[in-house]
DNA sequence: TATTGTTATACTCTATAACTATA
DNA sequence: TATAGTTATAGAGTATAACAATA
């Protein structure tokens, strides 16, 4: 407890310093992350939202967030396959995908259709016009992801791509539930 | 267009089929991610949930989050510093981080402490009690860290977050925005 | 004028539970 | 009984704008 409260007398003195070590006036003191070095599930998280901002930046011209890109892809890929499908390769709840749906239906970019074998299920493809905006919309990903792969390094950015498959995979047997 | 309706209706046929390739009924398709499986974004995301979910169960006993645990660690690493530094460190809102520290000095972590050099900050701190916490905290996201290296292997994990830091590091050149 | 902490708002996303209509 | 789609709710997190106190 002594201890503690001299560290913390410490590092409190080292704020009241001039802290005039850089240059004129030192705005943001050097921080340190401590443990956060080794976790990493904070740089994955950084990293993660940092994607995410390029890729609504970058997609913004279509209005096209990251799982509605997933869910456009995937219904391309997959035509006629059904929610509750499409939610489980996503990774997320049938719930969610309800209204992701709803809204990318009423941009005419999805179609649901009855099943022809289960009157419970839809079947989900893109309508024509959402096919051909993919195509334009995978254009813009792809120059996202050429930045990606620029700001992390092509050899660092296919080791990682090729790990996180296999984790992926690995994830299938791990659990069955939605999330990965 | 004619080529797009053919593909659908083979698609569709698809899952008419019997589909008892497998064994006694197939409850899911085998589904294409598409161009998804060039995106690193996808998988990272996809990764990052599961470590996000990982952490939460991990530490439920204290009923810590992973952006609660990454302030404590950090008030913990650099006592005394203010609310700005610590939202810029963890790329994090200054708006979003009050009522990160509001739950955590109610819960009795964390302190906000008069700055001495100026009147607009606080100094944050932890509490002794919330030391202590920490300390035991940290106990449970080892072995949470311990999950995510044995799920992602011990070479593929270093190599990853070694990757991610280069990323980080440079990021703080890239721009000086909050988010990394 | 600029910065610090704060309040407020809008959206996205995860997690759950429950309901209906089918199977 | 179980499953597919749906509705509703709670909470976390990002993004943004504005305000009072202070620099």
């Amino acid at each position: 407890m002594t201890r503690l409260h001299l560290k913390e007398a410490a590092a409190h003195r080292e704020i009241e310093a001039p802290a005039s070590g850089n240059r004129a006036r030192r705005k943001t003191r050097a921080l340190e992350l401590g443990v956060l070095n080794g976790h990493v599930g904070y740089f994955v998280r950084r990293f993660q939202v940092w994607i995410f901002q390029d890729f609504v930046r970058t997609l913004a011209p279509f209005d096209i967030r990251p799982a509605q890109y997933s869910v456009l892809v995937v219904i391309d890929a997959n035509p006629g396959l059904s929610q509750t499908d499409l939610a489980n390769t996503l990774g997320i709840q049938r719930s969610r995908l309800v209204r992701l749906l709803d809204g990318l239906e009423g941009r005419g970019f999805t179609r649901r259709l009855p099943s022809p074998d289960d009157r419970r299920s839809h079947a989900l493809f893109l309508t024509d016009d959402g096919q051909q905006k993919l195509k334009r919309i995978k254009t813009l990903a792809a120059a996202h992801e050429a930045r990606v792969k620029a700001s992390l390094g092509a050899a660092s950015r296919n080791q990682m791509l090729s790990a996180l498959k296999a984790f992926a995979i690995q994830g299938k047997r791990r659990n069955h539930r939605p999330s990965i």
